[in-house]
DNA sequence: TTTTATTTACGAATGATTTCGTAGCAAATA
DNA sequence: TATTTGCTACGAAATCATTCGTAAATAAAA
């Protein structure tokens, strides 16, 4: 879990990092489980999806008697900020700020969200200030 | 410029309705060119890519003599709605606190810019205490 | 007028991602 | 033991996005 991820995981690749991140490790029978949830996929298509990604270092297996048991390789926060980064360079031309204000505008934020926003700008503002 | 966009334009897409977005009305060249800017890009490609984008209803174009001037059809604000919505999702899955936070923890975000979102955090709040 | 340059249209190659069928093994079950 | 079930490996088809070459038309330049 050491690297920084410079690899852009594809969408699935995505859809799958989050079911390990919650699982911790998981069988393929468990991931598929999980995305199935999701939308209709079948067993082998997770495998294979799986094995792509252990190719790519994107996670990590263990042999556990018969099957494998796999792990991200990577970590959520650093693959958000990864992502984030990409993806306000793309859509908003690289201006966090418009991204943070149509975020607060628009979507579901609760008041006490809000207060943990406060502390976190309060902080920003101390250090900025220095 | 009326339809809620449920498309998702590809990222090379969306490259080029940025620029649209910039310049309002342009010719395939001046997309081109703009783009080359970025990156080695045939004029062809530009071309075709604008085509695909007019048979999808993302941009409209009008003749203008010799040539075609091209427009976006779908608003950018409303585009990066769309796209953060399922950018959440995939990302942070579906908390837009989660990377409100983020954004704000390690992109560049300067005092200025925090004062504004103060001030639309206190909008928020007195809204949400109504 | 002839040549050159610029434009659109379009098909097709390339490349990346996703999906799935089949095969080969090993374990569980009848 | 024989059969069924469940697992991995792997190739290849299907899909989608991107890139570009070529042709045809028209305007601009020589």
């Amino acid at each position: 879990m050491g690297n920084i991820p410079s690899i852009k995981p594809t969408e699935s690749e995505l859809e799958i990092l989050q079911i390990l991140w919650q699982l911790g490790k998981a069988t393929v029978r468990q991931v598929n489980n999980e995305l199935s949830k999701m939308k209709e996929v079948g067993y082998t298509t997770t495998l294979k999806l799986l094995q792509i990604m252990h190719e790519k270092h994107i996670v990590s297996r263990t042999e556990e008697g018969r099957y494998h048991l796999y792990q991200a390789e990577i970590g959520e926060e650093q693959t958000q900020q990864l992502l984030l980064g990409k993806f306000v360079d793309a859509t908003f031309r690289g201006s966090a700020m418009k991204l943070v204000m149509q975020a607060l505008g628009n979507q579901e934020v609760s008041l006490d969200e809000l207060d943990e926003i406060k502390k976190l700008i309060a902080e920003k503002e101390k250090n900025l200030n220095l």
